[in-house]
DNA sequence: ACATTATATAAGCGAATAAATATATAAATA
DNA sequence: TATTTATATATTTATTCGCTTATATAATGT
């Protein structure tokens, strides 16, 4: 219970969950959107992975991240209120930096 | 929805907010039962009435806190998911540390 | 007014956390 | 096999956090 709510103490990884909640996304699309450096981005889904709240997937070179969280009753409400980052993919996809192998 | 999360991610609090489930309590009576400091326990409480997680209420030399959080709609699952802490109240009222003048 | 009880705030210390830099692993491709 | 691209891990440093001790404020009672 408390490392759910640590790793959602955190304003990258409440946004990197709002993005993922749009669709799937790779480490080098997150490291493009969040502009952070890849290893800060590898931790901070590690620990999103060990609270149960992204599942990974390897697909070729990248891996991929999506939701999860099923064993929190709560955590799809908590989704529900984050604001929309449909308008970031958006402009990921128009700058020509979405990973399309997948 | 950072400062949320923060509140809740910390062993101390969640159990004092599943205290708080029970019954409303004096700082006092949190500082018998998790036998930490008298700061401690103000502190702590502080971080959970800045995050609106709980309400205070001066009652003569007492400041009693009970349970809020109206605003975050999940905050009631999470509460329901706490452990059952009846079993410590009890033993707070065997003891005769309960705070009568309420 | 003074002493007692309850609570809050401030300062300081050790542990945990976040992020950067450097290095390692893994897959794809020439 | 060597090189490039993507990701993970290790190390270091700076910040944050929780707790304690000390002090301040507030209410009660003598």
């Amino acid at each position: 219970m408390v490392e759910y709510h640590k790793a959602l103490s955190d304003k990258t990884r409440l946004r990197i969950l709002a993005l993922l909640k749009v669709e799937d996304l790779c480490v080098c699309e997150l490291v493009e959107i969040l502009q952070i450096s890849q290893p800060a981005v590898s931790q901070h889904m590690r620990k999103l992975k060990n609270a149960k709240l992204v599942k990974e997937r390897r697909s070729g070179q990248w891996v991929f991240y999506s939701l999860d969280g099923s064993m929190y009753p709560f955590f799809e409400k908590v989704l529900q209120s984050l604001p929309s980052a449909s308008e970031e993919i958006k402009q990921l996809k128009a700058s020509g930096l979405k990973v399309l192998c997948d």
